[in-house]
DNA sequence: TGGCGATTCAAATTTGCATTTGACTGAGCA
DNA sequence: TGCTCAGTCAAATGCAAATTTGAATCGCCA
């Protein structure tokens, strides 16, 4: 890791590691700053000194972990650009549930708790950075499902994938709140479920898309 | 309505009716006895009166939303026992998104927030009252895939189907929580939606079968 | 009518947390 | 050696929300 300065730079770099850690476990409002100051090993009045407040805290928290993810998960999966389509979106999914898969990637966590507890303090950033990735995949669908298809349908198509993706988010999540119990979902080999939703929900896309091309011969 | 004997009683439904509603918006911790209370035309008090503390009554009004909406939505979307496999299926679902999408149905908008912040306080409850209806998922979807489908392949395709199901209620929530910024989706048109998961789903289902088959013949 | 258990109420108490304070520490530097 | 200043610390403060209390009221029935 990069070597920091100060010795308060590290506490700072700890503090935003565990917040970021434990807002995607809890959400905002069930995490304390006594919690988070003691897994980072820091002082109760450590927050206020480097971030002023709780909220402070959890934007940097969001911030921080979102940048360490960049470039650990290429929005495009790796795959090219010249690649046909559904191969390219297939690949976008795949990316997009390798990271809400990874046990260290907390920004989608947080953002799943941001969507069931709105606390609105993350709304600008998101727009802003989510946004993009949401009309990519916009684009990619546009293409797979022809240029018949309605905007309602591209709209529900995007629900229907990510909808998995958040699926197995909600699973992982109830899996680790209650450990002695039977577990409702086997989900701990990520890369089989993540070619069961590519293959499942291309087989909805073309489903979809054969349902529209039909109108465009009655027309 | 079921017109009830004592004053009381009328307190403690206007109670149960008020939590409902305010803990399906806004989950058990952001959720104040104190809103829950003059929204029901009700002394702080009557909580503890009428039952003891909050979690109770968490409980309660689960169980009182829970009960209303038994009935209304039938498991089995009205298709008959004796319809295909895949019909009931599309039944199933049906039912269970205009559940999930009426905004006086609350059950399930609590379950939604309890599984994204879990307080554990309904974890018996749900234990009891869903796995039936997740066993029957199981029964269909074990038809529809054939007899050789692996029980990861099973746990597979009701992830998917239950994650599209419940981005619904995600999509709900997100834009009730900003009324004046631009909607990411329109999810208006509820029977429209319901179409395309279940014709999106059953494409998901008959392409992951046909994947399959091939391994008998390989044997 | 008067008494009594069941409810309701406003006000007090307690609790859980975020936030603030002011004293302490230690590294760098003249 | 003594000053400065970024960081740290335990303890105090403040506030919002749950819970409790005890007095007032209601509805019913002897």
């Amino acid at each position: 890791m990069t070597d920091l300065k100060t010795k308060s730079e590290k506490t700072r770099d700890r503090l935003l590691t565990a917040a970021s850690r434990i807002f995607a476990e809890k959400g905002y409002q069930d995490s304390t700053i006594a919690d988070i100051c003691e897994q980072a090993q820091a002082n109760i009045a450590s927050v206020n000194y480097h971030f002023g407040d709780k909220q402070t805290l959890y934007l940097e928290a969001w911030r921080h972990a979102f940048n360490h993810e960049l470039g650990q998960y290429p929005p495009d999966g790796g795959v090219s650009q010249q690649a046909p389509v559904e191969q390219r979106l297939a690949g976008r999914i795949q990316s997009l549930i390798r990271r809400l898969a990874d046990d260290d990637s907390y920004s989608f966590a947080i953002i799943h708790k941001e969507m069931a507890q709105p606390t609105r303090l993350l709304a600008d950033i998101l727009e802003k950075e989510i946004n993009p990735q949401r009309q990519q995949m916009f684009g990619l669908l546009r293409e797979c499902l022809g240029q018949d298809a309605s905007e309602q349908q591209l709209q529900y198509c995007h629900a229907s994938i990510m909808g998995q993706c958040f699926q197995l988010l909600r699973l992982k999540q109830m899996q680790q709140a209650r450990p002695q119990r039977a577990l409702p979902s086997d989900m701990s080999d990520i890369g089989a479920f993540a070619e069961h939703v590519v293959d499942f929900s291309l087989a909805g896309i073309r489903a979809i898309r054969s349902q529209t091309l039909p109108k465009r011969i009655q027309a």
